[in-house]
DNA sequence: GACCAATACTTAGCTTAGCTAAGCAAAATA
DNA sequence: TATTTTGCTTAGCTAAGCTAAGTATTGGTC
């Protein structure tokens, strides 16, 4: 008999059906969160491009679109309404006149702690009613996840 | 010193730490997952709309809303869409005129089971690569995460 | 039985977020 | 110097969500 993890084309079912229950997960938690708060205007893609030129420094339109794996166009209209709202500033690249840096202004670090806070509160309230070892598995899944998504 | 559960208003920094990642990751997931198949037309919320009309038998459409945590247009217009690609039906309620109830064709299921198998390919791939105990893990996961989304 | 309120859904019209295709300007290369 | 490549933007499309306002039906109330 053959041991289990070699199997490729088809995932096998187990495998599959994991699968297919995360992606639900993840369907249905977004949607439960979704626009928590309207009045600052930060939805997840808003908080989450917001939240990795915060934590990453300033860094190039291109790297940024890259770490959240969506394509250009989509990276410069979200750095407009950042922009726009006063949340980043772009500054020039003295070495390459074609890239632009965006960098968190103060405004932008202060409204993403606040932001996401208010955002994530109604999930963050109910993993903080989890019992300890549920909080700890949730925690290495994530580990997991992060990893599988590279 | 206090046990740690107990605090309620500030869901604790280690549930909200959790909480965000795992919101961070359903964003990335979601969006590695999108559109996967355009061929065939699935994009998640079809694919999950539709996946509750195969497995929850017909049902009317304030229900499915229900189900899947959205607005009455919403699935109006989701539910025209399955409709138009002939993977539904709708059947009027004979007792209450107002409802329409919607069942899956036969195609309907056909074309779940493969388009949502092709959407979850790379995911159900990734995870089928894992250590088993990661498997286990994520699977214990995904109960925590179905209880938490309610 | 006539009205009125509630319910189930639809329509209209808006926003956000994603995409591709096509363009422009700067840099790198031949 | 001419060409290609790179980084970003613009234009224009689609999908998915929303609210507000409509229609039709049901059911209750005087």
């Amino acid at each position: 008999m053959p041991r289990s993890p070699a199997r490729q084309s088809p995932p096998g079912p187990a495998a599959a059906r994991t699968a297919d229950r995360l992606h639900s997960a993840a369907i249905r938690l977004l949607r439960g969160l979704r626009m928590a708060d309207p009045a600052s205007g930060l939805s997840a893609p808003r908080l989450s491009a917001l939240s990795v030129i915060v934590f990453r420094g300033p860094l190039t339109l291109s790297a940024l679109a890259g770490a959240e794996q969506v394509r250009p166009p989509t990276i410069t209209r979200l750095v407009q309404e950042l922009e726009r709202a006063g949340l980043v500033t772009r500054l020039p690249d003295p070495n390459d006149r074609r890239v632009s840096r965006v960098r968190a202004t103060a405004k932008g670090r202060r409204v993403l702690q606040a932001g996401r806070t208010r955002r994530v509160r109604q999930l963050a309230t109910a993993v903080a009613a989890l019992p300890a070892a549920e909080q700890r598995l949730l925690r290495r899944a994530a580990d997991v996840l992060e990893r599988l998504i590279r």
